[in-house]
DNA sequence: TTTTTTTGTTTGACATGCCAAACAACCGGC
DNA sequence: GCCGGTTGTTTGGCATGTCAAACAAAAAAA
């Protein structure tokens, strides 16, 4: 029952891993190199704020830097950024077009959950996502079907996710 | 762009959700009401922290106390409560059902994830695990083929999360 | 070359959330 | 009534992560 405080147990957090993201993104254009100031502006935080994350970050071995300042991702760095990246895409991807929640409150909720999910988690939703795009004719006609059912839902308007409990009973019940 | 900001711009906190949780949980046993040492074993924090976090909960409306220092959750409390329990039990079952993640994993993901996840996604979510538990038989069809897709694809051992640059394109490729 | 701007770091401040320790108030048993 | 244990609060400390402001050094402009 301490499962709560996993919460804070994480290898990155969330300021963390966009730091390495933001890195990522700089690099892109400088062959893998960032300086604090493009770090800062891509979080839109000030380049203290960058200065003294990124020498925790140094300190755990997720970034390096060279004589002149210039910072990239170490190989570590980079696994990480990108199991965040994936994590995220296929979350969002996962929203917005099986579940059909909004564009942008899918990248909200993707962006919020990209460094909490487990590797095991993820690795799950991506062969689910696999099998939904594969070749079995049978997952095209299931998002089909899950959308005209999501329209003709009679509790469509009323089952908001407050009143979960009975949902719970409802899915137990059915085996689940 | 600043979308990251967000993940801190939550109604609730990872702790204060817990905290609600915890009022829930207690207040079960004893009309609705729970004193700080009750919420404090529950949680396995000192009663000092619990003091001071439910000084904000009060303010804020979450929570109520009377003369003798018993706390119960305000109605808008106990909504916020009802809300994260069922988007724990609804991604815990999707994760655990569907997904076929462990149980254990299951249980910490959902567990990070409860308080961060939209209304909206939370209710989709809802509509389509009802949606896999109706009476469609298309609905059993796929689960059960997704389980042997699983066993058998070929990219089962390889295709880590981190791999997952490819897979967005992939994912895009087939139209999602 | 001199001046101005940009850059990275440091400092002090604030907010959250945890702890341990000290404290007063209260409750129960005797 | 009295004494010991429980309860809630307060205090000081630590860690994270943000800001603004001040600073020196490097880069760019004049």
């Amino acid at each position: 029952m301490e499962t709560w405080k996993e919460f804070e147990a994480n290898e990155l957090t969330h300021s963390a891993a966009h730091h390495l993201l933001a890195i990522y993104e700089v690099g892109l254009e400088y062959g893998g190199w960032a300086r604090v100031s493009d770090i800062a502006r891509e979080l839109n935080i000030t380049r203290g704020s960058v200065s003294i994350n990124l020498r925790a970050l140094k300190k755990r071995g997720w970034v390096e830097t060279d004589e002149h300042h210039m910072v990239k991702l170490s190989p570590k760095g980079q696994k990480a950024a990108q199991a965040v990246m994936a994590k995220k895409a296929v979350v969002k991807t996962f929203l917005s077009s099986v579940l059909n929640v909004p564009e942008l409150q899918a990248e909200i909720d993707s962006c919020k959950v990209e460094h909490l999910i487990s590797q095991p988690t993820g690795e799950q939703l991506v062969h689910f996502m696999r099998f939904l795009v594969s070749e079995d004719p049978l997952a095209k006609q299931v998002l089909a079907r899950f959308r005209s059912f999501h329209d003709q839902c009679p509790e469509s308007k009323t089952c908001e996710v407050c009143h979960g409990h009975c949902l719970i009973e409802e899915l137990q019940h059915a085996g689940l």
